[in-house]
Order: C-alpha cells, then sequence, then structure tokens
DNA sequence: TGTACATCAGTGAACGCGCGTTCACTGATGTAC
DNA sequence: TGTACATCAGTGAACGCGCGTTCACTGATGTAC
C-alpha cells in the first residue's frame, strides 16, 4: 500500500489541516490523533509515518494556520481601508471563530499554547511578529515604532475580546464584547449600545 | 477519621484554593485531581467527599478566583488614581501572572475555560460582569454606558495582553507586549520604546 | 451528664477507560541493474 | 525496456500508562436517648 509521494505529501497535508481545524475547534488536549486521522479519512496507525508526536502535529496546524493569517492580513491590508476594516470585523466575528477550519490560534487556543514545546511557540512568536508588521502599515501612526506598538496592542485586544466572548455564556454579552472591540479598534463608535447588559449588570 | 465541621470546611477551602492555583499555573486538563489533593497535604481518595468531579472543583476555583479578582478591583478603583495605575501595571506584570496561587483565570485558562461547563462559564461571565462595572467606575467617560463600553475593551486587551505575553517564547517581546497595553489602558505613552523588538520583525 | 450508635472525612488500593504510541503485516511504488 | 527487490504509506490490533473515579475500611465526631 505503498503510496507515491505526491499522494504521501498531499495526505500530510490533509492530516494537518484536519488537525489545525479540530485544534481550534475543540483545543489542543481534547482532540484526538485518532480523531483527527478519522476525519482525514485515515486510520490511526498510519500517523507515525507523518509525525514524531502529537507535539509535532500541533507544530505543523500551528505553521499551517499562521500562514493562513498572514495571507488574509496580507489582502486586508494590501486591499485599502475598507478591506482592513471588512478584516478586522471578520476576525472579531463570532462566525470566524466558530466556523469549522477557520478562526485564530491564539483565540482559540491562547492558553493551552502557553504550554506548548518550544517549536510551537517559536512558530507562534514568528508568526506574531509578521502579523504585527503587517497590520502596522495601516496604523494611523506615522512613526514606525509608534505604529508598530498601535499594531501590537490592537492584535492583543482582539485576541482578547474574541477569547472572553467564547467564554461568556451569553450571546448578547459576547455580541457586546466584540461590537466595542471593533469600534477601538477601528476608531469608530459602536454600532448600537445594549440595553441587556447594563440591565445584566444591575442585577 | 471523621472531622469536625470546622475542620471539614477548612480542609474544602484549602483543596479550593490549592486547585486555583494549580489550574492557573498548569492548566485544566493538565492539573490532575491526585496533584492538587497531595499539594493539600491529602490523598485523593477522599476528594469526592468534598466534589462531585474535576469539573465541579473547577467550577468552586473559578469561583473563588473570581472573588479575589473582584476584591482586588475595588481596592484599586477605591484607592483613587495612583492605585488604580498600580492595579492595571501589577494585572499586566509577568510576575502576577507566574506567581504560584495568583494570576486571572481568564489569561491564564482563558481558551480552556471556553470549553469549561455552564456553571463554570456562568460563574466567569457573572463575575467579568462585576469586574466590568467596578472597572467603569474609573472610566474617563462621564456616561455609564460609554464607560462600560470602555471598561469592556480595556479588560479585554488587558487579558489577550497576558495571554499573547504568555504564548511569546521571547521574555523581551513579552514584556513590549505587556508594556504596550499598560501604555495605552492607562492612556500614557509606553516607558521605553524597544529597541529588540524591531529587529527580531526584520528577520 | 453519660452511653450507644450512626455518620462521614480521610486513606490507600483498585478499577476501568481513553488515548498516545508501537508493531507486524500488506502490497503498491520506485529504483538498481 | 523489463525484472527483482527494497522501501515505506497505510492498516488494525495491541500495548501501556495515566488519571478520574469508586470502594471497603478506619476511627473520630456528634447526636439521640
Amino acid at each position: 500500500m505503498k503510496k507515491s509521494k505526491v499522494e504521501t505529501a498531499e495526505t500530510r497535508k490533509r492530516i494537518i489541516e484536519t488537525a489545525a481545524a479540530e485544534f481550534r475547534q475543540k483545543g489542543v488536549q481534547a482532540t484526538r490523533v485518532a480523531d483527527v486521522m478519522a476525519a482525514a479519512g485515515l486510520t490511526h496507525g498510519g500517523f507515525y509515518r507523518h509525525f514524531d508526536s502529537k507535539e509535532h502535529l500541533l507544530t505543523e496546524a500551528c505553521s499551517t494556520v499562521m500562514g493562513n493569517m498572514e495571507t488574509m492580513a496580507t489582502d486586508a491590508v494590501e486591499g485599502g481601508k475598507r478591506a482592513f476594516e471588512q478584516y478586522v470585523a471578520t476576525y472579531l466575528s463570532r462566525e470566524f471563530h466558530e466556523t469549522y477550519g477557520k478562526g485564530c490560534p491564539f483565540a482559540t487556543m491562547g492558553s493551552e499554547l502557553a504550554h506548548a514545546d518550544e517549536p510551537t511557540r517559536q512558530t507562534l512568536t514568528e508568526g506574531f511578529e509578521t502579523w504585527i508588521a503587517l497590520i502596522a502599515r495601516q496604523s494611523p501612526e506615522e512613526e514606525a515604532s509608534a505604529a508598530r506598538a498601535d499594531a501590537i496592542f490592537k492584535l492583543s485586544a482582539m485576541v482578547g475580546a474574541v477569547t472572553m466572548a467564547r467564554i461568556v455564556d451569553d450571546e448578547a454579552f459576547a455580541q457586546e464584547i466584540l461590537s466595542q472591540a471593533t469600534a477601538r479598534v477601528l476608531g469608530k463608535p459602536a454600532k448600537a449600545p445594549r440595553k441587556r447588559a447594563a440591565a445584566t449588570a444591575l442585577k
């Protein structure tokens, strides 16, 4: 049953993409190697022909996802103001992070990644640097260091907003968190003030 | 070996506090029930006299920690401008989240909490609401809804900054993320521009 | 106040399942001659 | 170009360990009378 080099490469890629989706959807530890393989249409035994370990798969998955994130950010930055605003709105949407195969690893697996091994964290660190450099090009700040500072803060805030929106067990509250972040990051007033939240806060 | 009611209550409290520390330090899944019990000076068999399950312990731990978070925030808000600035600086410090027994659950276990059970998420949601209401009192915004919006964004940004700082594998970079967040949240210029980061970004 | 008995916190061994990893095997690929 | 053989992707069963949970037991507490 040996496969051709092309097929092998395609299989490997498919496993990584499946894993990238499952990791983001269910979390790192909650994702089982056997589940990933099954979702990729394979049995679990063949896993170790492609990867040394589950941890290794995580590194590869993060690498692939960061690549996608960079592509999206590049398009947004090069697409002008409208495209950038759309990009931020998409990132700060419930759907983006709830859709199988999409989402940002920092927002969906953040606290687990803090305990990942060195290769994974290095990949993520480099990916974050690249992401920052891209977003800095869209900053209203003139000076490079100020633009970088601006990008660092905005991206951290975006990650935090999605993280909080996913923890909260109230859909309206989650939306409120995301809308506020969108407004602040884009420097615009939020769409609609939210009555519900204020009421709950009174409790 | 039955213990008095007072002793039992003390033991339960000790287990919860130990768990709260371990969960924040190592993550939810990486924390073993037996480890918590051992760290609390007990054997694991007695765990189920106090809790239904590990998940139940997580709920209790989150509840306790949110209580601490509220106490800290209350002191900060009632202590005037200086106290509040110190509070934000402490939250956005590496030590706070690396110290055993301290740290914010959202920043240290964020992505895992998104998959927690309903009681836990409800506890966290209520805790977040309370936290927002407290911080809103310190907001420069006059109007209540604007102050609330301000608090929501700042707290999300703080959670995101700590989350990112913990993922990144470079201490200087982590500090840069935290300083930028501190500066932005407090509306002040960052302490020192960072050379290193720009250099790395060029790579 | 004293006594008998039920309760139950804590122990330590054991259970049982899940999951990452290994392994013998198959048979198609691809290479050496 | 054809043939023999080594390689190795994928299979499915099995391994082995870890960890949440259960359980029989102990003996101090606390309650009923």
